[in-house]
DNA sequence: CCGGATCCTGGAAGATACTG
DNA sequence: CAGTATCTTCCAGGATCCGG
């Protein structure tokens, strides 16, 4: 895996792509996994959001929540106990990507399949 | 700018984030630049598109280029001349997304402005 | 239990120079 | 013109240890 950034929104080109800025906020790394664990698993405590998610580690997937956190996209509750408990959870807006995946899960079974041929194609010829 | 790749698909938590998969496809770093200019702009010649893209160097372009090629979303043709020309174009597949980029959008011109905001209060109250 | 601090590494991306 | 090859730089991410 690599680490995926995107093109500075007024460098260079500037006839501004409109969707760039929204790359950072809602694909970057790790963010889609965790808000669809968010969203499948409900409310969870840290570790066990750490379970769901994946082979992500506690650092990256603090780094995440962090950033989740600032963009409003996910809602962090802690609890002054001992030991402490920290509870995530999507926010309002978070849920306002409900149809942007949507659209992406409908195009990914409609057309995932065309980009499987596509390859094994370009592959062959290219040989 | 970094890079951005995201999880391995089976990986891990393996209950299968169903988009993750996609990711790699269209919101690779630079792919969504590249489509939307080669959408704007139509079919170009190598060094047009990498003007019009931005600040993105030709090897990078290349790369990117024969990735979204061998995806089929974008299609190369070569015409054997002295010098020679290349131009590339948007595929069918590759227009296929226009929904998905549409709805990206709508959801930055309406959602974004709460990002803003939460990301200022979150600054202000974290200082 | 949560997450910060530190060190380290693989790989992306820039710069430059070079071919068909 | 349209790449390729090589070298270097730079940073996200993994591992580990520590603290509240």
């Amino acid at each position: 895996m690599t680490a995926q950034n995107h093109p500075a929104p007024g460098a260079g080109g500037a006839q501004a792509c409109p969707i760039t800025p929204v790359l950072d906020i809602v694909f970057s790394r790790w963010t889609t996994p965790i808000l669809w664990t968010l969203h499948q698993f409900g409310r969870q405590r840290f570790v066990e959001l750490n379970r769901n998610v994946g082979t992500i580690t506690a650092k990256v997937l603090t780094q995440r929540l962090r950033q989740l956190e600032r963009d409003g996209l996910v809602i962090r509750t802690y609890h002054p106990e001992v030991p402490p408990r920290v509870e995530y959870e999507i926010s309002e807006l978070g849920l306002t990507l409900a149809p942007l995946f949507a659209t992406l899960t409908t195009w990914s079974t409609t057309h995932l399949p065309e980009v499987e041929r596509a390859r094994t194609t370009f592959d062959t010829t290219h040989a």
